[in-house]
DNA sequence: GGGAACTCCTACCGCGTTGGTAGGATTGGG
DNA sequence: CCCAATCCTACCAACGCGGTAGGAGTTCCC
């Protein structure tokens, strides 16, 4: 499991806000009833999505969420960085700091540089530059097109 | 942590064998002590790479094991296949059989599809490519430059 | 032939994280 | 004032991971 649920019920979330909210606040009891998720659970995802600024609340009576920017501008790495704190992280590189170089706690554990590290880092690249790609809005324009051309027919999974 | 130490170990045991291994077969002490991992937790993992014939062994004394092909037609997704079971699974595709047809256990739970199954997809493509544009040849030749012009300076980590 | 040096196999275990619940305090609207 | 919300924190069961233990089977060397 690449991503915990953290991840996946947060972007759900923010993709039922998306959806539902024209404006006016949505209630989490609102999407947790819509996707089907524990409402508790819920409470704790949108508070990283809050300290990340990603979402603003209201509270009282008639409060809720709506998002912070426009869908265009969300993208999923910070997203899935305020959900999960980071993106794909390898015990290898604890605190990398901001300094481009490869260092890694193996390095010249043994007179050589720690190969793991490089490969590691390339994953690690690809995985952000999906996620950086891809915006808010494409996966609500995604989930709103509700399967074209397939009636009740259903090739089901559970069949 | 994106892959488990499963991963780690055995991409560093193969780069190992890589380095080592020169027709001869190469015990699994010599690989522990080189790259200071737990011997017993080794065999558990070499038995991975072997069954996915990645890795031939020889058995009784003087016995060991040798790379099964050429470092450069090994590429790690096969490798970190063999190591983890899946690449970069998500609770959404579970069985998604061999279409390429995006299908969810999610799809129409609500009337639109599932759109985190869209970036799942995008992020796990990601991965894949990183990996299987990565060559063991390559890791093993990334290891056997030793830091170049690095005296005993070391910027440590530990310092 | 008897160790010694290996590979091989399987059962077991402590520990941290994850997913989820409980219970309450606070805030605002009707 | 009551209800519907957000907020906050402590708690818990289950699982997977990293690692150990202990043995059984093979092969080489003296």
């Amino acid at each position: 499991m690449i991503f915990t649920t953290k991840a996946e019920y947060g972007v759900r979330l923010l993709v039922e806000l998306g959806r539902q909210g024209s404006g006016h606040p949505v209630s989490l009891k609102a999407i947790a009833e819509a996707e089907g998720l524990p409402l508790a659970y819920l409470e704790r995802i949108v508070a990283l999505l809050k300290k990340a600024a990603l979402v603003e609340s209201t509270r009282g009576a008639h409060g809720g969420y709506r998002l912070s920017r426009a869908p265009e501008s969300i993208t999923m790495d910070e997203v899935v960085l305020a959900l999960e704190g980071a993106v794909a992280p390898m015990s290898c590189f604890v605190d990398d700091s901001e300094e481009g170089r490869v260092l890694c706690s193996h390095v010249d554990d043994h007179g050589h540089a720690c190969a793991t590290k490089l490969l590691w880092t390339r994953v690690q690249g690809g995985v952000i530059k999906a996620l950086a790609h891809t915006t808010l809005s494409e996966l609500i324009a995604f989930s709103e097109r509700a399967l074209p051309a397939m009636p009740a027919k259903a090739p089901a999974v559970v069949a």
